[in-house]
DNA sequence: TAGTACCCTATCAATACGATAGGGTAAATG
DNA sequence: CATTTACCCTATCGTATTGATAGGGTACTA
């Protein structure tokens, strides 16, 4: 199930990735814009910029911008970063394996298999879908925005 | 992600496959071979009886057996029963469909979209994937990413 | 009719989820 | 410099779900 938390930001990056190039956005105007909580909101977005996907702005004039190209942002990373790993079942995922404590055999377990199938499938569509697709009309981005300045990137086991 | 309670009653129902024909096997037995706890098995186990895909005999000699052959029982339709719908948003659900509260316009939701696809990958291996397949394949030819399906059922609603 | 094994209701700890509160801090502007 | 703006951080909180357990009740069969 897509959490309310990975769905807002997936709204709020589309809604980034449809502003005009090299205009920060508010945390106030995307919360009324998409109808998401503004500290919910805070949080969601203090969590991309941690893992490189926006960077922010402060002061008057500030807000959130985009920090690659929306064809380069894929559904996968985002949900990833939210939500956790793809797979069904931690034994099945590629990028967070953990082993499951009640299976004594892996190999065998036909649960894993088909959950390592489905799971394959969801990142072949999730991992090749961007914020560029999913908004028709988009301007095309001509660079990616160069960093104001060093920002803290921290990295979650996905 | 797949609950335990989803993952335990693909387990059961395999085990039940691989039984003697005409053999009730008994939730003591499931319990002890696929390590679930026996309280919990048992509200699994009567789901899964409530919903036509196993049936019970009381008394001495008693115990579980499957309703339909191996082979016409989908990891779709357990799933379904025991964890609810596929699709990871509800408004993208076939055959639970709910709408989003905080969706305005859903024809242009884009989470919505690709969450449809998703879903529908999703259930493209799930419902074409049975309790047969899932038990064939136990001794060579491990962890390849190759398609389960054998055999295509009909399914009513999608 | 005794014993087996399913059947039902209730409870419970742990966790995750969604959301909110309140203040702190960096940066732009006059 | 001072002020405003808007991000940044920590803490909390109610609710729902999950996974599991307990204790009997009841139907069936040998």
């Amino acid at each position: 199930m897509l959490s309310r938390k990975a769905k807002y930001g997936i709204k709020a990056l589309s809604a980034l990735a449809r502003a005009p190039f090299g205009t920060p956005v508010q945390i106030s105007t995307l919360a009324a814009d998409e109808h998401i909580p503004h500290k919910f909101l805070e949080a969601i977005l203090l969590a991309l910029r941690n893992h490189g996907l926006v960077r922010s702005k402060k002061g008057k004039g500030g807000g959130y911008e985009l920090l690659k190209p929306a064809n380069q942002i894929t559904y996968g990373e985002i949900i990833r970063i939210l939500d956790g790993p793809l797979a069904p079942v931690p034994c099945a995922s590629v990028t967070a394996y953990v082993k499951c404590s009640d299976c004594p055999n892996e190999a065998a377990c036909s649960v894993r298999r088909v959950m390592k199938h489905v799971r394959d499938a969801m990142a072949g569509i999730l991992d090749h879908t961007t914020l560029a697709e999913a908004n028709v009309s988009l301007p095309a981005s001509p660079a990616v925005a160069e960093p104001l300045r060093t920002q803290r990137i921290r990295r979650k086991k996905t």
